[in-house]
DNA sequence: GATACTAGTATCGCAAATGATACTGTTGGG
DNA sequence: CCCAACAGTATCATTTGCGATACTAGTATC
């Protein structure tokens, strides 16, 4: 298929509309460990981030189709997330993204 | 190695700053066909972006190392501008980044 | 009785990213 | 003579993203 198609979508310019924030690449990488609830998910997360901007990435996450939300009626309340089908098809890119991230940081370092 | 590790660094994180913009990805993807001119990639970017953006996004990847830019001195100016060493080792990114876009696009049309 | 935990939302304000427009200066073509 | 092409920069305005804080409400703990 060529970069952009009929419908003048481009797989590039999509999938970046998804990785807006951010977060969201930790996120999803952290997702793949199988579901997590929001505050569990919140502490593996970098402290600057806060709790409103997780959950603006989540639902933003949910919206786009990439992950599950799955609330249980409880007091208190327990809300766990996971990836969808299409979020954990997206294992690839993470690994790929992964292994250059360490190479970029290793390149950083001899700069 | 950890997703954060000794120096606070975490591979995604640090990625996902290189990936900020919102055109990055698909700029990657165009200049993995070689040294391209300033215009000429302009002219394969979507119309809405303006030729003020594409200026700022590749000074951006040229700090980050990313980018090489070449000036010849001439009249009318020439420009080049190609992927460095890390830059090329970005290319399995986007081949998973291509394929997951495109699965996604599919995903989409059947919502 | 006060506080923490659960999972958020609502609102505000700042900072960053982006878009729109105008301008540089030289050369070649009509 | 006028305009297009080349590769940008400078400036302004708008939009978006993000962080900080306050608030919800019921339960368990100190």
């Amino acid at each position: 298929m060529t970069p952009i198609d009929l419908y003048g979508i481009c797989p590039f310019v999509t999938s970046q509309k998804v990785l807006t924030g951010k977060w969201s690449m930790y996120i999803m990488y952290l997702l793949q460990d199988g579901p997590i609830r929001f505050n569990a998910l919140k502490r593996k997360m970098p402290e600057e981030m806060t709790h409103t901007t997780l959950s603006r990435q989540l639902k933003s996450l949910e919206q786009e189709g990439l992950v599950v939300r799955t609330a249980y009626t409880q007091v208190p309340p327990k809300v766990e997330y996971e990836l969808s089908d299409i979020g954990r098809q997206f294992e690839p890119v993470l690994k790929a993204l992964g292994n250059w991230g360490e190479a970029y940081i290793e390149y950083l370092k001899k700069q």
